[in-house]
DNA sequence: AGTGGGACGCTTTTT
DNA sequence: GCGTCCCACT
């Protein structure tokens, strides 16, 4: 038997030999479903079933696509070249840039980032005499991306999809926001797959094409799908249905973002005949971290089923850890010290992760971190290309490219200063419209009639010029030297060096080192897509630090030992998840909470505090329920007993949101009623009077969803969040 | 045109 | 506690 197939054991290999026909692999986790996915994708290309032209492997994550791809070259025992393997966006992105005409796009449109994508949504709900302060932009935007998850361009939205957003307008706006992205020859994230999924559905000769061309489709994290992916691969997969999709509805935790963990669970209505396989065998953690991830995911319900076997032989190992503490300094400390004293018995910081519920959980550990002087890294933090030194030079980059892309040119052309303020602005706004020109071009049409003076006119005069210039270098000089001159000679560099703020050097060589990665690529195009799809921290993953990270961050990863602090009700699981989606929410976060377990391979630590501190303020907080779900045997429980879970729960007097210690330790600033939640249990009619904590007495006049207008007695008629005033 | 102060609103997860 | 937005001042 071949070397990779030995490797496996009996369903790995039986998911890996399945060749022909559709295929679902349920992988739990740590039972090798990359390896088989690998393995797969060598297979077919070994047993000369395809060319690796003729493979099509999506991922969810970039750095799946790049695992795998060096996984499957080292197969191969050469590079892995001329593979169709990449996330959903990357491969729909260079799909659609064969066919942008068929959606109005030219193939050099530009991507744009969540931040231009709110800007020019802004722009559009603006030019609409919309109200931005009373609907707000993120709440369309979240609605559009909604729409586009499900597939559903705006001619598809019928009214019982609509949301009541802005009295009913917001299909209107949703056809204007895509109207605005095709003359800027732009597509937004969700466009890469809306777009594709449309030109599939609409036109068969396409399709067909895709069909003649992929033989065989690999689909890992199938669980994460969302409609509009799994349209897409459905209609990829129609033809040959030789499609295998990995996956564990287990570890479903993107339902947010419109995955559905339905698409898993349906599979083998979709694919008649199909073979499911499933992967039990976990390579990864000690019995203890098994089974005490298997007790917490057994109280949900519709799973497809599974149980992870220890796979390894060793089925000792420590029980998993659960600490009490008294407020979240303390729990900080706890993870520090026992960080240092595993440290110093030899084991590397780099195996050592703390994955938390939201990001902002992770500073009170860097803050530990620090004053113990262990280093640490912030996993999935600031992309490199979401600092703004970044996005500038990128926008510089995208006008070079695509000189319709008027948001791009609106973030520049006053960067460095050239005195381009809001009213030449505006100015070359109105041009662009009445002339139905780029803004750069209205720029230039201003320059020439005399609407801009003196160094105003002179410096648009003068980028204008340059762009010309760096343009027609560009197939002189290539793209390497000419972004080089451009990010010189438009001043923007020099901005920088003037600053003498303590990141302007850091800035700097961000800045070379944007230009040092362009010369990976052969083109402009490729880089601007690469930036916009794939770049990332590139941070020295060598060196030995600890990590930080979220828990959604930390899927497909794997450490030593994994702390998992904060689980707390309303933390973990999330309040807002549970008021949001109810017991689906309350099930995801349970998935969350597997996940976590499964990334530790001998030991876990899981931690909650009493009290903890949010924002300047302490509130109490009781321990999650999930602790209560994690079998007994398999489970150390430690610190004060006062704080733990059972003891709480039995306390005489106890409700949600308050604490029956709190008042005794002096720590605490604040203890508290939340004003919050008893808004939040019976809404609050109009008449009512309230009282706020800022505004004092009033009446209320009004209400929608969490908002509230109240005519207050002493300081007017305001807009507030239900939950910052109480019954008066 | 550009800067700085103050008020306000909001705090999940991300390709 | 932070970022954003608005406004007033230079």
């Amino acid at each position: 038997m071949t070397d990779y197939l030995s490797r496996l054991n009996p369903e790995q290999r039986e998911a890996v030999q399945a060749v022909d026909g559709p295929l679902l692999v349920l992988a739990g986790a740590g039972t090798g479903k990359t390896r088989v996915l690998t393995a797969r994708f060598a297979h077919i290309l070994l047993t000369n079933r395809a060319f690796p032209g003729q493979v099509l492997a999506v991922t969810f994550t970039n750095k799946a696509a790049r695992e795998m791809r060096e996984r499957v070259g080292a197969i191969l025992g050469r590079p892995a070249e001329g593979l169709w393997l990449g996330t959903f966006h990357a491969i729909c992105a260079r799909m659609l840039r064969r066919h942008a005409d068929l959606v109005g796009l030219t193939s050099s449109f530009n991507i744009l980032d969540a931040d231009d994508q709110l800007r020019l949504l802004k722009q559009v709900m603006e030019a609409a005499r919309l109200d931005t302060k009373r609907w707000a932009p993120p709440a369309l935007m979240a609605a559009i991306q909604r729409w586009k998850d499900r597939g559903l361009t705006p001619a598809r939205v019928t009214p019982a999809d609509d949301t009541d957003f802005a009295n009913g307008r917001a299909r209107e706006l949703y056809a204007a926001y895509q109207d605005r992205l095709r003359t800027l020859n732009t597509a937004d994230f969700g466009d890469l797959l809306l777009h594709m999924t449309e030109i599939l559905r609409t036109r068969s000769d396409v399709l067909e094409q895709y069909h003649r061309s992929f033989r065989y489709i690999l689909v890992d994290e199938y669980q994460d799908t969302n409609q509009v992916q799994y349209l897409w691969l459905r209609l990829l997969a129609q033809a040959r249905r030789n499609i295998c999709c990995v996956g564990d509805d287990d570890q479903s935790i993107y339902s947010w973002r419109g995955a559905e963990v339905e698409n898993i669970l349906r599979f083998e209505q979709d694919f008649p005949g199909a073979r499911i396989v499933r992967l039990e065998s976990n390579y990864r953690s000690t019995a203890p971290i098994l089974a005490t991830a298997a007790g917490l995911i057994a109280h949900n319900e519709g799973r497809l089923g599974k149980t992870l076997r220890p796979g390894l032989n060793d089925s000792t190992g420590e029980k998993v850890a659960v600490v009490a503490l008294w407020d979240s300094d303390e729990e900080a400390r706890m993870v520090g010290d026992r960080m240092e004293t595993l440290a110093r018995s030899g084991h590397t910081l780099a195996e050592m992760a703390v994955l938390v519920r939201a990001g902002f959980q992770t500073r009170a550990f860097e803050e530990r971190l620090i004053t113990l002087g262990l280093p640490y890294r912030v996993v999935g933090g600031l992309r490199f290309y979401e600092r703004a030194e970044i996005r500038d030079a990128i926008a510089y980059m995208r006008i070079l490219h695509q000189p319709a892309d008027d948001l791009a040119f609106e973030r520049i052309v006053n960067l460095p200063r050239r005195g381009i303020g809001e009213q030449a602005l505006r100015g070359m706004h109105d041009i662009a419209r009445a002339q139905a020109i780029p803004l750069a071009a209205a720029a230039a049409v201003m320059v020439e009639v005399g609407g801009l003076r003196g160094k105003a006119r002179e410096a648009i005069a003068t980028l204008l010029a340059g762009f010309v210039r760096w343009r027609e270098s560009l197939p002189l000089r290539g793209h390497v030297e000419t972004v080089a001159a451009m990010l010189d000679e438009s001043g923007y560099t020099e901005m920088w060096r003037q600053d003498k703020s303590a990141e302007a050097p850091g800035r700097l060589e961000n800045l070379k080192e944007l230009v040092r990665a362009l010369a990976d690529f052969d083109t402009l195009a490729g880089f601007l897509d690469h930036v916009s799809l794939v770049m990332e921290n590139e941070e020295n993953v060598a060196a030995d630090r600890v990590s930080l990270m979220t828990l959604h961050a930390a899927k497909g990863l794997e450490f030593d030992t994994v702390f998992l602090p904060g689980w707390e009700e309303g933390v973990f699981p999330n309040q807002r998840s549970m008021d949001e989606s109810g017991l689906k929410g309350l099930e995801e976060e349970r998935r969350l909470a597997y996940v976590g377990i499964t990334r530790a391979r001998r030991r876990a630590i899981i931690s909650h505090a009493a009290n903890r501190r949010i924002y300047a303020n302490w509130q109490a907080s009781i321990p999650s329920r999930f602790l209560d779900e994690l079998p007994d045997e398999q489970v150390a429980r430690s610190g004060s007993a006062a704080l733990q879970r059972d003891r709480m729960i039995a306390a005489p007097g106890v409700f949600p949101g308050q604490f029956p210690m709190a008042a005794r330790r002096p720590k605490v600033t604040e203890i508290w009623e939340s004003p919050a939640r008893a808004a939040r249990a019976d809404a609050i009619e109009v008449g009512s009077r309230v009282f706020h904590q800022k505004f004092g007495y009033g009446t209320v006049t009004g209400s929608d969803d969490d908002r509230l207008d109240v005519a207050f007695d002493t300081s007017g008629s305001k807009r507030v969040l239900d939950r910052f005033v109480e019954r008066a």
